[in-house]
DNA sequence: AATTATACTTACCCAAAAGAGAGTGACATG
DNA sequence: CATGTCACTCTCTTTTGGGTAAGTATAATT
């Protein structure tokens, strides 16, 4: 028999919250979720292709489908101009601008170490 | 011709910081990646299978793989002790730490803000 | 002589995620 | 009358993620 991980030997917090902070960490910690909250938060307020064409590499499909996982979550608001051609807008609710906060640090560290990852990334693969 | 996303409206900041940015962004907010993260930040020092019973849900196979990119990206350190059986022991080092940190903020506002999202989610569901 | 323990690797496979590309509706403009 | 715009949706294919199971090495235990 295999190894099979299922006993914890760690203490176990309150396995119901872990479960679902997990979980939507699981949901939330996503690229192109990140990627889009950044963008509307130092910009406000967009449109559909406008964060299309901001977010680097993004397909249609998965723009779509972040902003709209986004908007059951409650992080952006999504408002319909019922004009033609449509026009939606997207912008972050209050909660989506608190998560946006709460990623900051880690866009930070991500600026400020970044060379620190690619020295150690190289001295790894030099190593192997 | 369908939508294609190229060429930016928005203001380009710094192309290629901002791309190498995204990059590691795209590499860190892994959902495995972050729960091994969290777990060392308050366990310390552990070995491969107790990580392997923490992390709920992990194969072998995942938590072989996560371990070395974070290894490789000098997030963590591993330290082989050449014993029989083997000892192996992964503790983060000082750069994975100070991502823990920066992490901790999100971490946060999952706990603090889960029911709003649940919430939010009825009803999105709801309304649909 | 067989079993156990540990930290893996390798091979195989499947399902889910993501990308590419075309299509839609309704009006405005050339 | 054709073309373009916008915000999608639909379908198809490819890629990736990730599970399962087996194999490996070595020494101590039974």
């Amino acid at each position: 028999m295999p190894l099979q991980f299922k006993t914890p030997d760690a203490q176990p917090i309150d396995p119901r919250i872990e479960r679902l902070v997990n979980d939507l960490i699981g949901r939330i910690a996503d690229k192109w979720t990140m990627l889009i909250l950044e963008l509307l938060a130092q910009q406000g307020e967009m449109r559909f292709t406008q964060i299309g064409r901001a977010v680097e590499g993004i397909s249609q499909k998965m723009l779509t489908q972040t902003l709209r996982q986004m908007e059951r979550d409650g992080l952006v608001q999504r408002t319909v101009h019922p004009v033609v051609p449509p026009k939606v807008e997207y912008r972050l609710t209050d909660l989506g601008l608190t998560l946006g906060e709460a990623f900051c640090g880690v866009w930070l560290w991500a600026e400020t170490h970044l060379d620190r990852i690619e020295a150690a990334r190289a001295a790894f693969d030099a190593r192997a």
